[in-house]
RNA sequence: GUCCCGUUCGUCUAGUGGCCUAGGACACCGCCCUUUCACGGCGGCGACACGGGUUCGACUCCCGUACGGGACG
């Protein structure tokens, strides 16, 4: 079979490759440049671009080192434009409306198996490959492809790709689904890949530093739109009470612990984040707690559709432990998420993923959440 | 402007002469964890207001100096 891989310059991905190849199929290697780092909206605070993951030259180039190691065709794609409209503008907008993105989901639905997948089958490629953990299978009873998490749960990355459609797991193939990390870096030694020892990426790749609120803060100055910046505003308590002040909401998510700069007798975390009010809201462990929420842009993955309401176990978070709930779907591709128990830190802009059992239902962005047992 | 009380890490405090090279919590910083943001785990920074005494020995006792509460002025 003719193959696309996308290689990102890890070792996963390698490793991914090598595999295949040694499977005997035949390979063209891709890796998406996403993000011009030369802008000066990455930089460090000499101004100098800092070293990244996805779309740096080194990776690139890593990338390149290890498909002429192992013998196949290497392309750069250019998908900048691509990537800062169906990316980077979410991920901006999102928390100026003060939400949490998660911009590896969309990256993988509207990026890699979209924009890079197009032009692989252009190229006559049957099949998009990455080094994700997870599984697809074509199931004949029904008709589907299923989509499953990645036989190690510790590295189980399934959670990032609850958006993909039927169309697209068609064309998608996971090669490190069945293995954990040491056999995957093992594989990568085995072929003297030159990234075998490379250490794990981390951190938003058009972000490397991790400094998103100052990424923001430059973006928005870039174009020209610093006036859209959040200003310094209020922390109150669940009174109202102003109890503190905040540099900005960006800089908060539902559930963070740190930053919050407030001492008391226990540690403060913050409930929620009004917009509108300029606010950040903080409360202690057990304000977290919420029974419910609503997803939008739900995909079902597992099935069609349901009628009504299905039983499964639900993520709202990357790694979070996946806890029994009952879905009910709403109109316009929403639905009413009910959990046996109450989880923490429900946010607003983050995934939830639903599963039975290691196969994924379906997922949705969460929307909204409240405390209350509704 | 007479007489009382108080003054310990950034914050809230433990401490009643040797167990204090001052303990804890929260905050802050770092590392680990992690293809999001977080949580979490581990570690670190960090204080006896100041000056004199008394004691073998003072954060702890005494005396003053500097800042905080009490119906004569």
């Amino acid at each position: 079979m003719k193959l696309a891989v996308a290689m990102s310059g890890g070792v996963d991905s390698s490793a991914a490759a090598a595999i295949l190849k040694e499977q005997g199929h035949d390979l063209v290697g891709f890796t998406m440049q996403l993000w011009n780092q030369r802008r000066g909206i990455s930089v460090d605070e000499n101004g100098d671009p800092l070293p990244s993951r996805c779309c740096s030259l080194d990776d690139v180039y890593d990338a390149r080192r290890v498909a002429e190691e192992l013998g196949f065709p290497f392309y750069v794609l250019n998908l900048e434009r691509e990537f800062e409209r169906d990316v980077v503008q979410p991920f901006v907008e999102s928390y100026l409306n003060g939400e949490t993105p998660i911009p590896c989901v969309s990256c993988n639905s509207r990026l890699k198996f979209a924009s890079l997948d197009q032009l692989a089958r252009s190229l006559g490629c049957d099949k998009v490959a990455t080094g994700h953990y997870a599984r697809v299978e074509y199931d004949e009873a029904s008709k589907r492809y299923r989509l499953f998490r990645g036989r190690n749960f510790q590295k189980d990355q399934s959670y990032f790709l609850w958006e993909l459609t039927q169309d697209q797991l068609s064309r998608a193939m996971f090669p490190l689904g069945e293995m954990s990390k040491p056999e995957v870096r093992e594989v990568a030694r085995e072929h003297s890949l030159a990234v075998a020892e490379k250490s794990e990426s981390q951190e938003i790749c058009f972000v490397p530093d991790g400094n998103y609120a100052g990424f923001i803060d430059r973006y928005l100055a870039a174009e020209d739109a610093a006036e859209r910046l959040p200003g310094a505003g209020e922390i109150v308590d669940a009174s109202g009470a102003v109890i503190g002040h905040h540099a900005g909401i960006h800089r908060y998510t539902i559930g963070q612990r740190r930053g919050i700069g407030i001492a008391g007798a226990e540690p403060l975390y913050v409930v929620n984040i009004d917009a509108p009010k300029n606010q950040v809201v903080v409360g202690h462990q057990d304000d977290l707690l919420g029974w419910e929420f609503t997803a939008a842009g739900v995909n079902w993955v597992a099935f069609d559709k349901p009628d009504g309401p299905v039983r499964a176990e639900v993520r709202v978070r990357y790694r979070h432990t996946p806890a029994l709930a009952t879905i009910t779907p709403l109109e316009n591709n929403r639905v009413r998420v009910n959990f046996d128990e109450p989880q923490r830190a429900i946010t607003p802009g983050q995934a939830t993923v639903f599963y039975r059992g290691d196969e994924v239902g379906g997922g949705g962005w969460i929307v909204k959440s409240s405390g209350g047992k509704g």
